[in-house]
DNA sequence: ATGTATTGTTCATGTTTTGTCTATTAACGC
DNA sequence: GCGTTAATAGACAAAACATGAACAATACAT
């Protein structure tokens, strides 16, 4: 069974999976963690799946599992435990990693995350956004990058500046961000219910990934739909769920003739006391239908989260 | 190598149950409520069997039974008593550990999983995979449940079982939990990249998400481009990242006149080195198509698992 | 109202776990 | 050859855990 495979020493290996070479070799020793080959000098080779595990295992300890409960799980339940346990326990965490972090501006992050989608880079997308979520907090990295980097990255596809696999790998980080973005908070029992879709017709399901993650921070709790809903649906799901609010998304087809009815239909299926709240670039092209089906219309997030807290307080 | 079975410490149990570790102490003391294995210092060590077994007596005494009634209540009674009894708790919950589920077994977590995706209830779903994951594995939860329970939807929603909204909801749900499980943690920096996307005119990502989800567990650079891509897009992207291997998702419309052609051009297109792999229920439909474009024709996960280390090995 | 049982919490003390540190010897790279 | 890095064993300190007893709050009964 050899070997092409690369081959660390110690000090590699603490540097790539966070650990000090002391606590490599005291769980070797203690625990019989990993094994790594020697060489003929007696110094310790480890392998590129050593260092996978034991970058598992840092992450496992850190999360609270105390290191012999876990030493000699296999990698993928390693995984799942690391996907599933709530990582509560980030306050009495007793060793941090060195801080890299240096604090960018909006723009520069823009830029950066432009720049990975343009390479097809999704890891680095996903790493440039959580350094922003790191240096100017989720709230401002959704209205201060997320939004104009998505209306930029729509742009330039539409200019053909970009291409539909840029598009598509771009919308499918942001989403997975925004759904991670929109989870952690702890939800009251009794927290109101908001719906986040796309009207039938409207393809682009950013606009409603972001409303749902802003919603989410607020404390709502998020029944997020994806694209592109029928009337009817919508409004069956509301009333499935007792929705206090249904946020719609409208941003690309901007004269869409069939979607002021789409709107009016929605308004006369909604249960009464269930609010409609529409947002997107496009919402000026739809503004009479928009009135008509008695719409909150907001231009920015910004605006969106002041409406999500208003209504929220009506009701309480 | 015998049994990787979990084994929790009281913290980790105080976490996941919403107990205190001197709860959990004095009701084993008072009542013999569970009876954990100690390590050799006398230090409790739970299984998942007593995580579950405490969460249960949580939520009972929660909703107003007083604790020695309930202790050596069977698992089955418990849950039948907690049905029983309306949530009376109105106070907001102490701790925000969500109920934990019953199931454990493959074919329960996808009763359970699709319940949570008829009641369009997100957050359950998400939390049933999360659970899977921790009792089967990443692996196992993908082949054995997250695979069957797409089909199962799809199934429900070509017949009308279910609306397009749970169809959105569940692809949303499970389309984030795989953007997740696929995220390795620390990988070659001459890890072969693999593109994951579904054929022009196949509208179901979700597939191709599950591909990622393998590939990326199995140690691949992925780069994960969505549904419906043009041919001359996906072979653009292969070029740009210099992709070993191109995984396709068939499913949908198993009938599409325009997919021969579409796979034909794409074969031509790819870079000489670039493999392409196809999986998915509705590749027996264009067997011959695949053929041409020299595909490897996967009709399991298992299978599309071993010829990814098989195309892995090739090339090292 | 008063007493009693139940139940969760707190305190005090000793033990275990676990990361870190020291000292010494050996190996590696220039 | 020499400075740097690694291996080993042992010591050490902080955090987590175990245990028993006491305490406060609530419910229930007299």
């Amino acid at each position: 069974m050899s070997k092409p495979t690369l081959r660390h020493s110690i000090r590699v290996v603490a540097l790539r999976t966070g650990l000090s070479p002391h606590v490599i070799r005291v769980w070797e020793k203690r625990y019989g963690t990993v094994h790594p080959d020697r060489t003929g000098g007696n110094q310790r080779v480890y392998s590129e799946s050593d260092v996978q595990r034991l970058t598992l295992l840092r992450q496992a300890t850190e999360a609270g599992h105390p290191i012999r409960n876990v030493t000699h799980l296999p990698e993928d339940q390693l995984r799942a435990l690391l996907n599933s346990t709530p990582r509560a326990s980030a306050e009495p965490t007793r060793l941090r990693i060195p801080e890299l972090a240096p604090a960018r501006s909006a723009p520069d992050l823009i830029a950066a995350a432009h720049e990975a989608v343009f390479r097809l880079d999704g890891a680095r997308l996903e790493q440039v956004l959580e350094e922003g979520a790191v240096s100017l907090g989720q709230g401002a990295l959704l209205a201060q990058v997320v939004a104009p980097l998505v209306q930029r990255i729509g742009d330039d596809w539409q200019e053909g500046r970009l291409k539909v696999a840029h598009e598509h790998l771009a919308s499918a980080v942001i989403r997975t961000f925004l759904a991670n973005a929109s989870r952690p908070m702890a939800l009251h029992a009794a927290a109101p219910v908001i719906l986040a879709t796309t009207p039938a017709g409207q393809i682009h399901e950013i606009g409603a990934a972001l409303a749902a993650a802003v919603a989410g921070n607020q404390g709502w709790r998020v029944v997020y739909l994806g694209a592109s809903l029928p009337a009817e649906e919508i409004a069956a799901a509301a009333g499935h769920r007792d929705a206090r609010v249904v946020a719609l998304s409208i941003v690309h087809p901007a004269d869409d003739p069939a979607l002021p009815g789409e709107l009016r239909r929605l308004r006369r299926l909604l249960p009464p006391g269930c609010r409609l709240v529409a947002g997107g670039r496009a919402v000026s092209g739809y503004r009479e239908a928009l009135g008509e089906a008695h719409a909150t219309v907001c231009e920015t997030l910004g605006e969106f989260s002041a409406a999500l807290d208003l209504l929220r307080q009506s009701a309480n």
